[in-house]
DNA sequence: CTGGGGAGGGGGCCC
DNA sequence: CGGGCCCCCTCCCCA
């Protein structure tokens, strides 16, 4: 037989001993505040403090101790709140450190509700703007932004799927955050370079929905996070396709009976989008582009170039680098850059990158043609199909001659005929890349 | 320091 | 829906 209020009955006894500092045996510090809690429900709670508090009861039986410097008392008030209470004190305002705080903490629970309160917010600012421009909702009613702030999770209610509740103050820190960081463990942030080329992207995106309302978050201690990008790309599929499927119109935008989209009277010609970014305010208007999209997010790139080992995150671009790069595709001279043909220049290997030089600036440098394996080499040089698994699908033989090819040293210098028909190139392409 | 070109990367869209 | 092409932008290297 269960006792179902036992667990939240249990949950309010330690925290009225928390309160009262009964029997707490740990003392956090964050920027000068203390707080005291139970070993035990913080090693419960938080991975991280499973980590600390495992390897501090080794050590010593003193009291244990813990300093923050990277979020706020408030910040860690609403996080031991909700470890203590199961209900998370969420708001526009502190949603952002809230999460970084449970990130660096290791709080899956925590992270998944603010990034579900912060995908909501989005979609309520959707409507909210939708309904400014449009004048004509029907269901105001059903987008209470009224509605207390107030997250169950873990123990209270676990089966609840929470929904976000704007403050009213959502609109101000939009403004102030530009992206997302991977919110759990092994979670990639994107390239740094990647990052700012969003950024910059993003000023574009916002001619679509406006006003900006992309996340930042600050990591935690100014830690990286090592990641898995597949993972995170799941999950980030799964949570556009959600974004999809419940409500992401664009502004201006509403669904009708099916999958059709129907745009309202807008101020701007809008083109007809439904597929919104989760961690941009890029829409786009097919599923399969989002999820192309994604991958710029996730820095998932599952297609490794078998010539150089880079990868790629699309297939097209593996291609386009592998054309140029390892097949001297471009008729063109690289030094002099005149137009050649095979039989007023040739290819240059330089280790696993070819171009071509015409025959005067071949005489010019110098070089004596030598002969390649040509065969060989095309088969141990080329770009994978989709390698989803980082590996390359090699036999041992081709990958001997692969490495053979690499380690050839970039600086030497192979002349091989040109042999560039058009059907060779097709040949040469087509059945690698597929 | 600056401009040009190559390469990479992202978006739109056609097939 | 994936593949692939085109276009555009940014970064980096080099003259």
């Amino acid at each position: 037989m269960e006792i179902s209020s036992h667990q939240s009955h249990l949950l309010q006894q330690l925290n009225e001993q928390r309160r009262q500092d009964v029997f707490c045996d740990c003392s956090i510090l964050v920027e000068g505040k203390v707080f005291k809690a139970h070993r035990n429900v913080l090693f419960a709670s938080s991975g991280y403090f499973k980590m600390l508090l495992s390897q501090s009861s080794k050590e010593t039986s003193q009291p244990a101790t813990a300093t923050f410097q990277a979020f706020s008392p408030d910040t860690f008030t609403v996080i031991l709140d909700f470890v203590y209470s199961g209900k998370l004190s969420l708001t526009g305002q502190n949603v952002i450190e809230v999460m970084s705080a449970a990130s660096f903490l290791q709080m899956t629970d925590v992270i998944s509700v603010c990034k579900t309160f912060i995908k909501s917010s989005l979609d309520i600012s959707e409507k909210e703007k939708d309904r400014y421009f449009s004048l004509s909702d029907k269901d105001t009613s059903s987008n209470g932004v009224e509605r207390p702030p107030f997250y169950g999770s873990g123990w209270q209610e676990e089966s609840a799927s929470p929904r976000a509740h704007l403050s009213p103050d959502h609109g101000k820190l939009w403004n102030k955050y530009s992206y997302p960081a991977a919110p759990q463990r092994n979670t990639q942030p994107p390239l740094a370079s990647e990052q700012r080329k969003d950024a910059i992207k993003k000023t574009k995106h916002l001619r679509l929905s406006q006003p900006p309302q992309a996340v930042h978050l600050k990591s935690a201690q100014g830690e990286a996070r090592p990641s898995d990008s597949s993972n995170h790309a799941a999950q980030s599929e799964e949570q556009a396709q959600t974004d999809a499927e419940i409500d992401s119109a664009p502004a201006g935008c509403q669904y009708g009976q099916g999958s059709d989209v129907t745009c309202r009277s807008f101020p701007d010609d809008l083109p007809r989008l439904r597929f919104r970014c989760p961690y941009c305010t890029h829409v786009v208007k097919r599923k399969a582009d989002l999820k192309r999209h994604l991958r710029c997010h996730t820095g998932e790139r599952p297609y490794p170039c078998q010539a150089c080992g880079k990868r790629f995150s699309r297939l097209d671009h593996l291609s386009s680098h592998f054309r140029t790069i390892h097949q001297a595709c471009k008729l063109i001279c690289r030094k002099c850059k005149r137009h050649v043909t095979d039989l007023t220049g040739q290819v240059v290997q330089e280790g696993t990158r070819r171009y071509r030089l015409c025959n005067e600036c071949l005489a010019e440098v110098g070089i004596d043609s030598l002969p390649v394996d040509l065969e060989a080499e095309q088969h141990s040089m080329s770009p994978a199909d989709g390698d989803k698994d980082s590996r390359w699908h090699l036999s041992e033989e081709e990958n001997r001659s692969y490495v053979e090819i690499v380690e050839d040293g970039s600086s030497d210098l192979v002349i091989k005929q040109v042999e560039d028909s058009e059907e060779e190139e097709e040949k040469e392409i087509k059945p690698n890349i597929r």
